[in-house]
DNA sequence: TCGCTGGTACGCTGAATATCGTAACATATT
DNA sequence: AATATGTTACGATATTCAGCGTACCAGCGA
């Protein structure tokens, strides 16, 4: 028996019951944090495997699940690939000025840096 | 500007040394999150003991430990107890509208609270 | 001094998780 | 069909972490 792989079943919560514990912890990891600043950036769907990260495909596909789970983005089968955007308005619908608050705060990664 | 609240032994983040990182990952428990909201409330300082948590000495400890090294507050010994506050003034300062937020969230933790 | 009380330190356990490599799968192209 | 590409599933590992109990320490009052 063939096991059905997840293309039908990519779940994402709706807007309303997309839930602060969970969208914190997403949000709670450099990687995941990054990976969103690049989706912010990139404003454009892409797939996940073109934005740079330092991680292995496996890794990366456990980040992108736990951010789609938590209601942070959206993954919609393309093709080959998977084309990936940031719920904005669904974040900000339920948490207003949290998204833009955490993708504009200061990097931690450059204060860590700056000897402090 | 190291500034070290509080006395010995008790690690205070120095406001703009607060991570977000640690700051979400704190935020991302729902018992931590009810004790910022219980200390929120009381707008008092408040023993840690006197908080009404349904959780064992140790357990209570060691979040107000989490809550304290993130930088979210602060707690300085008094006498026999130790007399914790809510560090506003400093997350808003180093996260505009964070705490705000999160405080006055959807409580959705509730659902889960009564649960477990 | 002796107790009482608020809090911490330590050790432990079970669960979650961040990471990886490898294998498998879906789709598009040849 | 065969292949190439992009992504996920599986299995494993190491770390983190929430939770507890127990023992202990620090002040305060009797």
């Amino acid at each position: 028996m063939t096991v059905v792989l997840g293309s039908l079943g990519l779940y994402h919560p709706p807007t309303d019951a997309i839930e602060l514990p969970a969208v914190l912890h997403a949000l709670s990891d450099p990687q995941r944090l990054q990976i969103l600043r690049l989706l912010d950036a990139q404003k454009t769907p892409v797939p996940c495997g073109s934005l740079p990260l330092g991680i292995s495909k496996s890794t990366a596909t456990h980040h992108f699940r736990v951010l789609r789970e938590a209601g942070l983005i959206e993954q919609s089968p393309t093709g080959t690939s998977k084309l990936t955007t940031l719920r904005r308005a669904d974040i900000d619908a339920r948490f207003p000025g949290l998204l833009e608050l955490v993708l504009t705060s200061p990097r931690e990664l450059s204060d860590a840096a700056s000897g402090a």
